[in-house]
DNA sequence: GACGACATACCGGTCGGTCGGTATGTATTG
DNA sequence: CAATACATACCGACCGACCGGTATGTCGTC
């Protein structure tokens, strides 16, 4: 049985630094955050640091698997466009959402987990893998909706949902970057409309 | 007679230096890559780092402009395709190049820009404005390509030749994620082929 | 003999991680 | 019920390695 009834945070020091670590390391990557940036946000002592993780990628592992829960809350749980009837109405409406996402200052609305992938992916295999879990876990969630609409709607080509989904993934880790380069999100938001037409192009095609 | 007909690298150590930082940066990030790191694959010491370069950061934004050259000579100047004559069939034949290369080894076909930006965009500002730069670039010269393509075969909805040149560029930094969390291209091809039949979607409502 | 292109020794500071200690809560036992 | 025992959750001084960067010296070329 989950004990996960109450929304709100405890605030222990393991969250602390869990939530700590998803602003810097969006803000200045994992390499350049070290455990004394994050125990400082987090307002405790290196002391309550390794009493909760071993070592700093362990807190990189359990950040991923947070980061995984804290995404499907926001995404996919919470989200009103959820309970839209039709799944291909649902499918814009989340292109739509993360569109709206693409605003304010850009460590706002980037990924945690694409972020550290990046720097970790040739030199620390179980951070990479915990990445890559947070990002498929994504791409299945999403694929159930698409295959929804292709049930209803039908879809050209040899195109399948999880590959979609994935698809989905790439242009908004990608926006991100351009976005980050630019430090302006409206160079995101082009990219993600880009999306939301091919994405109503294939379903027009398979109508 | 001069000898300056070989296109092959002078190998003095400031090139060395930057060949160094592209191998590295794009396996570890750029705050995981040391000084020394840098050295020791160059084979030069510190002291000619230093004599050469101010300081790691302007490796940094010298590399990035030594990316988009790089970058440009082996995508657009040396490309066999670019002597295609109608331009719809060049964009697709570039499509397919960038498509083709996303094979071997990850670190070997991400990009160094990319990478780099990613770290560097809220704490280094000369280090993004070089990225930026170079990202522009890339985006500017296929905007070319795109525009002429618009022009013989018109195109559908408020598309501009620009804002799908960086799309591209999104949908090609985002595969790169997805292939380094899975340690595996071929996620990557997927995302690409995607975008390869949006390109071929647009052209075709534009007829 | 001036100068550019390095080499080497070294610097202060920061890194991830360790360790002895303490405050507090809870279970056990006489 | 009090004493004891043990576990949990910290605290913060400290460690050796390594960081980016500097100072000074050497050596071949014009």
């Amino acid at each position: 049985m989950s004990s996960r009834t109450s929304p709100a945070k405890p605030a222990n020091a393991r969250s602390k630094l869990l939530d700590a670590a998803m602003t810097l390391v969006r803000e200045k990557g994992y390499a350049a955050t070290s455990v004394d940036d994050l125990c400082k946000m987090a307002g405790v002592t290196k002391g309550a640091f390794f009493h909760h993780f071993p070592s700093k990628e362990a807190l990189a592992v359990a950040g991923a698997e947070a980061w995984t829960e804290h995404a499907r809350a926001r995404i996919f749980t919470d989200a009103p466009w959820q309970r839209v009837e039709d799944p291909l109405d649902r499918l814009v409406a989340h292109i739509d959402f993360r569109l709206a996402m693409l605003d304010g200052p850009v460590e706002g609305f980037t990924c945690f987990v694409g972020t550290m992938v990046q720097e970790t992916f040739a030199t620390n295999d179980n951070i990479r893998a915990a990445c890559d879990a947070s990002i498929t876990a994504y791409a299945e969630r999403l694929a159930e909706d698409i295959q929804s609409a292709i049930d209803r709607h039908g879809i050209g080509h040899g195109v399948t949902a999880l590959g979609l989904a994935y698809h989905v993934q790439a242009v908004l880790q990608g926006a991100f970057i351009l976005a980050k380069a630019k430090g302006n999100p409206a160079i995101a938001r082009d990219s993600v409309t880009h999306l939301k037409r091919y994405v109503a192009s294939l379903f027009q095609q398979g109508k």
